[in-house]
Formats: C-alpha cells, structure tokens, sequence
DNA sequence: GTCTATACTTGGATAGAC
DNA sequence: GTCTATCCAAGTATAGAC
C-alpha cells in the first residue's frame, strides 16, 4: 500500500486527486455560468480551480469531459432539489409557486445556465449533442410526471396527452432562462409565473391534488 | 472620382467590397448555423466564404460585429416571412397551423439556431447580451401582438395580459428550437404543436379573427 | 497516481502592400 | 478603399518529473 490510505472512502485514488477534481469541477460550473460554453476554455476553468490546467486532461481527458462531469453534478443536484420540491406541493396553485421560487434560484445559482451552455455547446463540439441529450431526457419525463400528477384529477386527464406538455414545460423553462440571462431583467418571467399562477388557480379542487390517491397508493 | 463608379448603389464604396461583405454574412450565418458560437471563429468563417480572414476586421471590426451584422440579415428575412404568415392566417388554427410550418422551415434553414447561438455567446462576450437583447425585443413585440389578435375576439381579451404571453410564446419557440437541435429528433415538436393546435381549435369562431374588426380599423 | 513544464495548433488583430 | 502577410495571444494536449 501507498502512505496516503488515511481516507478510506477514495477507492483506490489519493484524497489529493480527489480533492483537485471537486475543485476542478466547482470552477467548470462555476466558468459554464459565468462565461458560457466558449469561455469554458481549460485554462479559464484551471485558474478558478487553482491548479494547473494540464490537469483537466490528466482527470477527465478533455475539456469536454470534465464539462459534461459538471453538467451531472448540476443535473443530481437539481434533481434533489426539484424532487423534494415537487413532493411538497399539494395543489397546482402551489407547485407552480415553487417551480416560481425554484427558477428563481436557478438564475442565482446559474444552474440552469450550465445546462443552456452546454446545449449551446453541442452546436460546436462533435460528439456532444448525444451526450447533452441523454443527461436531458430525464428532464423532460420528470416535468411529464409532474403535469400529468396536475391534471389527475381533471377530467382532461384523459384528453391531453403529458408526453408533449412535459417536452414543452422544459422548452419553456430552457428559453426563459436564455431570455431573462441575456439582459438580466426578472420581470418578464417573474410576470409570466404570476399569470400561470392565475391559470393554474383554475385547477384548484378543495383539498388539492394531495386529496386524490396516487395510483397504486397502498394505503 | 476613383476609376470603379459604374454600379450606381455602392454609396462611395467598390461593388467588390459588397460582395466580400455579403459573402462574410452568408459565411457567418452558416457557420452559426452548423458549429454554433464557439466555432464560428473568423478562419473558419473566412474559408466558407472564400476570402482572406483579415477582410472581416477590414469590413466589420471584430468577429462579434460580423456575427451581429449576419443576426440582422437573419432577422430581417424571418421578419418578413413571419409577417406575411401571421397576416395571411384568418383563424386561431390557421395561426398555429402556420406557426409550425414556420418552425420546421426555421429549423432546416437554421434562422432560429444563428439566434440562439448569439444568445449563447452573449454569456461569453462582454457586451454582447446588450446588443443581442436589442435584436429581441421586435421579436417578443411581434408575438405578443399576434397573441393580442388571437385573443380579440373572445372573452379572456380583458382577462389575460398578453406582454407576457409574447415573451412566453419567444421562450418556448428558443427552447423548442434548442431541445430539436440536440437530438435531431423533431417529433416531440411537431407533437408538441399538434397539442397546441387541437387546442386552439377550441378558440375558433365561425368566421375567426379575421371577422373581428381590429382596434382603430377606418373603413 | 498525481502533477508540471513544454510542444504545438488555432484564433484575433493589424501594419503595410496594392 | 480593399486586401494580404505577419504578429502575438490563447487554446488543447502530452511527455516526462515526482
């Protein structure tokens, strides 16, 4: 054994190399936010992170690969967020007021940022798109389940196919961000949540979407 | 007078110098088409134009004013089609209708890709955000007032503001764009916009919109 | 396994030729 | 006014030190 087994958890690598990759990607995310995917270069990303830049290919190959390995940090920090989110709110009223609140702080956190850049970026670099789209697909069938557990207790349940609402709600979230990030005013989004609100306050049944058993529930 | 005075509309300039520029453009216009922001860099973008790459500082002073100048191009020849669309389309379903076919002509010829390129760069930059959000504003305007149009005739007019359904409807058409661009799939699309148009069909009153004399109408 | 110094390529911009 | 040859900065990637 080498002398640096101090850290049990690092499978075989050194807690240093460990160390120098979370870095490097907090700097990738934090560049992709910042700079876009054009200013994303290995040395912009190295000079965040503190460390030489020849170690973006030593750790992740390329560029390429050490900016796909922030977009699934991003993504599973995401997902986390908007799970748990999602499952607290019990009536369309109040799942449209925290995809509000939870768009607000993706603009703060640029996480959403990371995403455009990236899908930007699938424009220039070979091979990306597929990737881009595979880390996406989940995105698209999350916002379906979470309009098709909106419209479960409408009777257009049945008339409205979730597939394309899901596809859009993401369309929509991607370019209102594009938009609001190109000249940094809330209000044009802030507005449109609030009419959405409104809409959505149609739906509202008493008791809420929480007042309907789940399919399969087992209670 | 210089030797080169034959062709009237070159305005003091050499009839050589604007074709070197419009091939630059139609150069830049494809090259954000196929390789996006990050790689439309001004070598490439020279050779697919056939010129030497110094001639875009010589004719419009960096690579940002040559990429701002083909947005225009791009914006000027979408304007027009989009208007005479609209105008042309005397029902909610018709309006739809049009807007999808309006999407795929966008999507083989890349007009909405050169958008949301420059608005990718716009993170990149500095300065960029400022002018591409100019170039956007006409576009929300244009949405939000063939929404107004769509909406004159029916009762929800005085209910729903329709500022931020034109922002709305530009947000989704860039996502949508976005989204069909990374896989190449246009399917969830064109679901998407068949969705949409079942639903505007609900909107149609016999006669549609072009029944409805619009506001300040003379005749 | 980790990291640094170095090689080589591509990109933006301009001085000076025509 | 138009264009080309050339300069230097910034980019990716790797050979070899530790």
């Amino acid at each position: 054994m080498a002398e640096s087994a101090a850290s049990g958890v690092t499978t075989g690598r050194t807690t240093r190399g460990v160390a120098t990759r979370r870095q490097l990607v907090d700097a990738a995310i934090g560049t992709l936010k910042d700079h876009g995917y054009a200013g994303a270069s290995a040395r912009v990303i190295a000079d965040r992170a503190g460390v030489n830049q020849g170690l973006i290919f030593y750790h992740f190959g390329s560029v390429t690969g050490l900016l796909l390995a922030a977009l699934d940090q991003v993504s599973a920090l995401r997902r986390e967020r908007y799970g748990a989110a999602v499952d607290a709110a019990h009536s369309p009223s109040e799942l449209v007021e925290v995809a509000s609140s939870i768009f607000r702080e993706d603009l703060d956190a640029g996480y959403v940022a990371v995403l455009v850049a990236m899908i930007a970026g699938a424009a220039t670099t070979p091979g990306l798109g597929e990737a881009v789209a595979e880390r996406i697909t989940p995105w698209t069938g999350f916002a379906r389940d979470a309009v098709a557990g909106l419209l479960a207790d409408s009777p257009l349940a049945s008339l409205v196919p979730v597939e394309p609402l899901g596809f859009a709600v993401v369309a929509l979230y991607l370019g209102m961000e594009m938009l609001t990030q190109l000249d940094g005013d809330r209000a044009p989004a802030t507005d449109l949540f609030d009419q959405i609100l409104r809409f959505a306050a149609l739906f509202g049944v008493p008791g809420g979407v929480a007042a309907i058993p789940p399919v399969g529930a087992e209670s």
